[in-house]
DNA sequence: ATGAAAGCGCTAACAA
DNA sequence: TTGTTAGCGCTTTCAT
């Protein structure tokens, strides 16, 4: 079945030696231009490609990084998976993708199985659930046996290595910031992300934002939960009660899920309330009306991560040289929000 | 630096052969049980994994599958990603995965690479370029050297391989049926997807469906454009002409855009006009209304695309023994029309 | 019960 | 210019 060529048999077809072929293919200067000739010939013809695995295992090095990824269904993940392999292909590297799904089992699982050689290093997110069990002894394993590790989004303290982040506390700040800016007086909160960092650093920055503009933060407009599940119902509740004017969102369904609360209230959005989102995809940009929203640049949080992991591997960085590195976000304004004629 | 342990060292550590190191940690009947347990104590103490490349070579098995994803950012290849991720972990495979971004050059330099020893089969969506292209050659090269390929979603019929497919035009048929039950007579057509098989197919489905209920296709509600450029406006020039009242969409953008649209002329949904989509993704459940759609079941297609590769792969189906396997597709009514009591 | 040796496909130091 | 040999980490057959 397995039709594939290798080195030993042009050389038995040829007459020549092993190491004569492998020279030949490698376009040594040892070999006469003849024999060279004879040799890439043939093995153009008969589709020789040279077996990665045993230069690999010659090599120690398998030019491939293995990527974890929590879910590849969250459009953010998404795109720091097209920044990683934009710069590993130009760097010619082959990438490893694995989902977790949010599983500590799966996480640890996977990472074990790549890091016996079949993988040079890695660019990890970590999953929720070993976010929760705060059991980073893998990471601390794998980083000892010298395989170089970069972070991305979430990023404990205790592991020590290279990490890729974005400020979103500063960028939740900015989010709610824009929203008093434009005169909202009564800004709600509304996470269905309650467990992720994005949860956690997005109230943050919106308290922080509220305390600088010394509004006191009321309980009953910020709502937190961890799925969608009853978010509607919620929201509607808010809005029954609550002269509510302005909301920030945290995730991006949280956004979409009040923008359809309040196209079905017939609420105008943004003359009656404005929203801000603190995740940009593609449920913002194409809601009715599209979501303003802070930009966090997936793709430059990719392509830094992986050109930081290559560095480390090629040794143009040493080991023990671990970095911090923040993206700066953005907020994109789109229809959700009212025009600012102020700059700040 | 790299401080993994290898049996030649155990075996140096433990003055036995390395033979002896080797038989001990895959727990073999030659080794008496104290040799045994003393090897795998240091083993399990020094953390020994055994080099997967190592093995490989050794099996010509690497248990790695090489999928190819023209976009990763489409919803529809994202949830396939996953339907094929969770078979393969199941059966104790790993992926690695390749975005081609619609290049004819990314997927033939991808494939190359892989198909040499890296991976022992392909799971594989043709990107754009090469469906436009028709060059197929290196599917055909990769098949003749005996490594087995499933295609998915887009499958010329020049390929002789398995492949996997959602039955497009009976779908867009189905799409387009519903939006005539619930009685709309002006029924447009809108795809921003022109270049791909959802746009053809749908197309196609949407043609038959107003042959078969006797309605003449009008050239002005149909709009066929590849990219959404411009999509908002030819829209709008299109309501402000003609009185549709049904709208089938091929892919979710274009029903993002046609919602936004209509919400912004203040028409009401499913009221005054209804839309069904052929694309059930984030967009459609999180629009607002959110849309009625075809769904296409992509987990199952990535289900059943990497059970049918990895039965292949060990052996369990003759490599000449192709298949087409459809994958059926189903009409979620969600807000954006009106509700049919009469079912067919 | 243990070990020596060959081999998976390839490279590279060394020899001829 | 070409070939021999050892070795990457591991398994497996065949001695011992």
């Amino acid at each position: 079945m397995n039709k594939r060529i290798t080195i030993k048999q042009i050389a038995l077809a040829l007459q020549v030696s092993i190491s004569t072929v492998s020279k030949a293919l490698n376009d040594s200067y040892e070999i006469s231009d003849e024999t060279k000739k004879r040799i890439q010939e043939y093995a153009k013809l008969h589709k020789y490609k040279p077996n990665t695995l045993a230069l690999s295992l010659q090599n120690k090095k398998t030019k491939t990084i293995g990527i974890i990824i929590p879910n590849i269904l969250n459009y953010y993940f998404a795109r720091v998976l097209r920044g990683i392999e934009k710069v590993a292909t130009e760097k010619g590297y082959n990438i490893i993708t694995c989902i977790t799904n949010e599983s500590y089992k799966k996480e640890v699982d996977t990472m074990e199985m790549l890091s016996n050689g079949t993988i040079d290093g890695f660019i990890a997110c970590i999953s929720e659930e070993t976010l929760k069990l705060g059991n980073f002894d893998h990471f601390h394993d794998i980083l000892e046996e010298g395989t170089p590790i970069v972070l991305y989004d979430r990023v404990p303290q205790e592991i020590n290595c290279d990490k890729v982040v974005t400020d979103l506390v500063k960028s939740a700040y900015k989010a709610t910031r824009f929203l008093m800016k434009s005169s909202c007086e009564n800004i709600a909160f509304i996470s269905a992300s309650e467990a992720l960092n994005i949860g956690k650093f997005g109230l943050e920055g919106y308290l922080k934002a509220l305390e600088k503009y010394n509004v006191n933060p009321v309980k009953n407009l910020i709502i937190r939960q961890d799925s969608e599940k009853g978010l509607k119902e919620k929201i509607n509740k808010m809005f029954d009660k609550y002269p509510v004017d302005g909301i920030f969102t945290v995730d991006e369904v949280s956004g979409a899920i009040t923008t359809q609360v309040l196209n079905k209230r017939f609420v105008r959005i943004p003359e009656d309330i404005s929203i801000v989102g603190l995740t940009n995809g593609i449920l913002s940009r194409y809601s009715s009306p599209p979501l303003t929203s802070v930009n966090r640049f997936a793709h430059t949080t990719g392509e830094i991560a992986a050109t930081r992991l290559i560095d480390k591997i090629e040794g143009k960085i040493e080991f023990d040289d671990v970095k911090i590195e923040v993206v700066k976000s953005k907020l994109v304004e789109r229809e959700s929000t009212k025009k600012l004629f102020i700059k700040f």
